[in-house]
DNA sequence: ACCCGTTTCAAACAAGTGTTTAAATCGACT
DNA sequence: AGTCGATTTAAACACTTGTTTGAAACGGGT
């Protein structure tokens, strides 16, 4: 890990870290080894642990919504065009194929997404508000464009299912090679773009079951 | 924080503060503070902070795991009787009902199914794997009664869809006061028993999918 | 060659960590 | 009352933590 400027290597190596071993497991010396550069320049160019931590997420995770957002305008506004209901299908793809895609595109995507798929449950409340803040924006407008897409479906109940969504993406995203069950007898894991599919079929269905 | 013997009340302290604050952030000191007993009476009666921790995971997930186990048996024993398929619904709901029975039962309880709700995506290999060795004949019985129940899936893609209900059981059970979206305009969280038929409804559906 | 703002460095800081120790206290039982 | 094991206690241990400090090194502009 010695590549691109001090500000950069620190945080590839937080990413790393922070995601593999958790926040308040990393030491910032384990860090700064790993990262090779010195230990105060964490606290020179970040200000302390927390605010690199915020860093690290809001680097990938700006962008990522800026894509997600996009996406979903696009289905929006072909919908109004015809007069349609948005489509529910389209509008969870737009959602979690950026997001998958994204992890599978390099080991410190996938560092991060299985970071900020943990952030959700995190204990600590600093930390967990660290991602909560620049993921609510996009969730909500998620929530408003699956109400276009369902109007039939109780405000309560969408927001529910949008919870039951969450947590079946945020754990997809956290799956690493720990798979839950490591048992030589169990089916292999699938492929990637098999995953994707499975999962939006998935929270599809579940999505739109009667009420 | 000054009932029972002191074993117990380390127990309870421990079960509060790792669900809320994370094991790793909890420092024994707090613990013993908060559980009114001496520092050194933790390693004393549990040998180390790890050997705590398993002892916490262990004292309710045994008997959790137990009426599961139980629960299911019974469904499948039913279909054996009458030469039928073994219920989806049925199977599903032996194993979430207990566990979201017991997490409404009190505010221990809720402290725990936090805990080992999160304890599924935790960073640290040691935390992880003290409930996952748990875990695992559970969860090797739902799967196998879930393939008797729904023998047109193959076996990998029933794997991937109990891993998604997994994730969506674990965010279920972390959820606590923090909801998702905490807004004044969003709609108000369901009720226990809604949520429970919800979550059920969900993962039915999600699992029955067409492949 | 000199200056100056930026960055890096080794060293130290105060506070907090899990664990261990050895003495003190307790509670039965004889 | 006295003995013995189990438990509790205060104190100390060795170590790690995030952060700060002040000097050293760097690099472009005059």
């Amino acid at each position: 890990m010695s590549q691109g400027n001090t500000k950069t290597r620190i945080l590839d190596g937080a990413e790393q870290l922070f995601a593999r071993e958790g926040f308040h497991n990393t030491s910032l010396r384990a860090l700064t080894s790993l990262a090779d550069v010195n230990l105060a320049s964490v606290n020179y160019h970040f200000g302390s642990k927390e605010s690199l931590l915020h860093a690290v997420i809001e680097r990938r995770l700006l962008p990522l919504n800026k894509i997600r957002q996009e996406k979903i305008e696009v289905v929006l506004a072909k919908a109004h065009i015809n007069s349609f209901h948005p489509d529910a299908e389209a509008l969870l793809r737009a959602f979690i194929e950026p997001t998958l895609e994204f992890r599978n595109s390099s080991q410190g995507a996938r560092d991060f997404i299985s970071l900020i798929g943990r952030s959700l449950s995190e204990p600590d409340e600093t930390v967990r508000n660290c991602f909560i803040n620049l993921a609510i924006p996009a969730l909500q407008t998620l929530f408003e464009a699956l109400h276009q897409a369902l109007p039939q479906l109780s405000p309560a109940i969408l927001m529910a299912r949008l919870q039951f969504i969450m947590g079946t993406m945020s754990h997809v995203m956290c799956m690493s090679s720990h798979s839950l069950l490591i048992n030589s007898e169990l089916p292999p894991p699938l492929d990637h773009s098999t995953l994707v599919e499975q999962l939006i079929k998935f929270v599809l269905a579940g999505l739109e079951a009667p009420e």
